[in-house]
DNA sequence: CGCCGTTGTTGCGCCAGCGCAAACTTCCGC
DNA sequence: GCGGAAGTTTGCGCTGGCGCAACAACGGCG
């Protein structure tokens, strides 16, 4: 197996504070995986063997319940760290994660994390601005879930794939993966339906440009005063 | 200022595998703070100046939005770490912490907080642990509030904060602390009309027993098996 | 190139829960 | 002991969004 260049990976938070010999030093150990569009990386329940950082692709992290619903948790992008169940105690991996589109990681088997992290302890401090960032956001989706309605909720959650995983196109910005109007809903807490109607209402509108598991934002800007409007107040009306 | 006594913190998981002189060195930067009962520990915005440990009493963390309304992010219960914003990467606390019973808490300057972590780096992995724990139940709760009923959603909070926060009482468990029925719909996403109604319903049924900021879980069993119940099953009927 | 599974669209009826409003109870300070 | 503030209860009407159902469009595969 090829070693992975470190230069590659050196400006990845998660390597913050690390020196060319460091990083040489970890990557050693880590092991680079292909995962191909639809596979999984790793089930919930199942024993936290490894963590992984994304390299290219993309990744889904999803929780199912008990009675088989299932909540997408987020999406992983390039150079993100996920996997990490052991470092924040955890035996087993709580969510699922599917690659949904060619993807390739770096990984690196759990149990060598706390020798990593006795002998390299930025890698813990790393990690944990990593998960705290990760829990303000998830705060923020709590409080969106409580105040808002799901018109708006499927805005931000638009707006924030677009930051996160946006594509200049020729009409706007596309997000880099595929992802169909059940994972939209699964994300923001409401049905397909819901999320189907809301996205040909905006399409009419010449907000969006959608196609098969494909969404362009034409008018983030738009969209962005949509998200924030208070319900009641109107979009001004589009010019034809 | 009275030093801290260690024995008392020992065992919080924040200084696990501290031995007693490297816990007196960092008991020695803190100081304990007396929080009178409604009064803030620190609000949403400002600068992050010290992070805390609870020794008494009960803390709300809670986040406003833009447009005013509330969201009870959690509730602190003594021994728990909070306000750990600088160890995440934050310069100002994205909550307001207020202490709902007279309460006291051992703080720390943020300031210190890299100077701890290089010589005890324990307490980052600790913390990461922590903040993991909570990033997990935030993640529980998205998932609650995606695929729940309110009712539902009523009862795992009323259950977990029995949990955490609950005292045997002659006929059950009673939560420690003053909770309205306000902060309970802050808590599952809903209005504290619904609560009300919600709660004068299970109070006919005996499940539990309330009064102002007050409630007791009378048959915390029959109201684990509600918050489980596919929405359609019905509950058992009560004996009179 | 045609079949079939997956994904997306749309109409319709219904209901859980919200918004509003008003009354009542409990607690606390003076 | 009184008055006011804060918390709680309850009725009523409305509606956002869900559940169901049927159909349409797309794309991959043989």
């Amino acid at each position: 197996m090829a070693t992975v260049d470190s230069s590659l990976v050196a400006h990845l938070p998660l390597f913050a504070g690390f020196g060319a010999d460091e990083l040489d030093e970890i990557l050693r150990e880590a092991r680079s995986v292909r995962f191909p569009k639809n596979n999984a990386v790793f089930a919930q329940g199942e024993d936290a063997h490894s963590f992984f950082v994304l390299l290219h692709g993309h990744v889904r992290a999803s929780k199912t319940t008990p009675t088989g619903e299932q909540v997408v948790v987020r999406y992983v992008a390039p150079g993100e760290t996920f996997g990490v169940a052991m470092a924040i105690g955890l035996q087993r991996y709580p969510a699922t994660a599917t690659a949904v589109d060619d993807s390739v990681a770096l990984a690196w088997p759990s149990a060598i994390w706390p020798r990593l992290v006795a002998k390299f302890p930025a890698l813990a401090t790393n990690t944990l601005q990593t998960v705290g960032s990760r829990l303000q956001e998830t705060h923020t989706r709590v409080v969106e879930m409580s105040t808002q309605q799901v018109e708006q909720r499927v805005a931000h959650a638009l707006l924030r794939l677009a930051k996160q995983s946006g594509r200049k196109v020729e009409h706007g910005v596309e997000i880099d993966f595929p992802i169909s109007r059940q994972d939209i809903a699964q994300m923001t807490g409401t049905t397909l339906h819901t999320v189907s109607r809301i996205l040909s209402g905006w399409e009419q509108l010449g907000l969006i440009e959608s196609g098969r598991q494909r969404i362009v934002l034409r008018e983030p800007h738009k969209l962005f005063s949509l998200a924030e409007q208070i319900p009641g107040e109107s979009l001004p009306p589009v010019r034809p």
